[in-house]
Parts: C-alpha cells; structure tokens; sequence
DNA sequence: CGTATGACGTGCA
DNA sequence: GTGCACGCCATAC
C-alpha cells in the first residue's frame, strides 16, 4: 500500500456492496440478482468474487445466496451464514 | 496485455 | 434428482 488512503475505484465492487446493503432483514438475494441490480446480470460470478475478497461488516453479504437456494459460502463459516439467514428469517 | 482464480449459473448425461 | 463440465464477468499478478 503506497497510499494510505484507498482507491476510490468506483467499480463493479461499489455496486454491489451498494445492493446488498439494500437487502432487507430476513430477506435473501441470489448472486445473479445481485449482478443484475448491480448493471451486469452476467458478473454474478464477479459479484461472489468481489464479496469473497472483500468482505465488510457493513455488507450483509451472508444475505447473498445461491440461486439453487443454498448458502454457497462465508468468509467467517457457511454455518455462521446459515444461522444468521435462519435467524433473520425467523425474526422476520 | 495475457493468464489465472473464484462465495456462480445453466445445460446435459 | 444428482453430478459433471463449460461459460461468464471482474480482479489480481
């Protein structure tokens, strides 16, 4: 890192950080939602991509699941992620 | 610029 | 219904 500061790289990541951050509680969004909201209903393989390498505690990327339904993966544990949709759903 | 990787999706056997 | 292989886009090296 040269700089301290951080790319502003306004990119596909920032649009999709932006539609998760718009999922509501309880509520789950597949991958391909998520890349078409995000401009590129094709980049959902980017959009997983992204998530995995980039994963903020202000993004409820565990919201973001596959389109067959399953969880696909967590960067802290697919069973952390399953609890937490299960949790949520509940509550909602 | 080209290659390699990845939390995916769809199609076919 | 399950499993395998290919294709897709974006990012990193």
């Amino acid at each position: 890192m040269t700089n301290f500061i951080k790319n502003p790289k306004k990119s596909f990541q920032d649009k999709v950080f932006y539609v998760v951050r718009q999922i509501p509680k309880g509520k789950t969004l597949a991958y391909k939602q998520v890349a078409k909201l995000a401009g590129s209903p094709k980049a959902f393989r980017a959009v997983g991509n992204i998530l995995n390498k980039n994963y903020d505690p202000a993004i409820p990327c565990h919201r973001v699941v596959r389109s067959d339904g399953k969880v696909g993966g967590y960067n802290r544990g697919v069973e952390k992620k399953k609890k937490l949709l299960e949790e949520e759903k509940k509550e909602s």
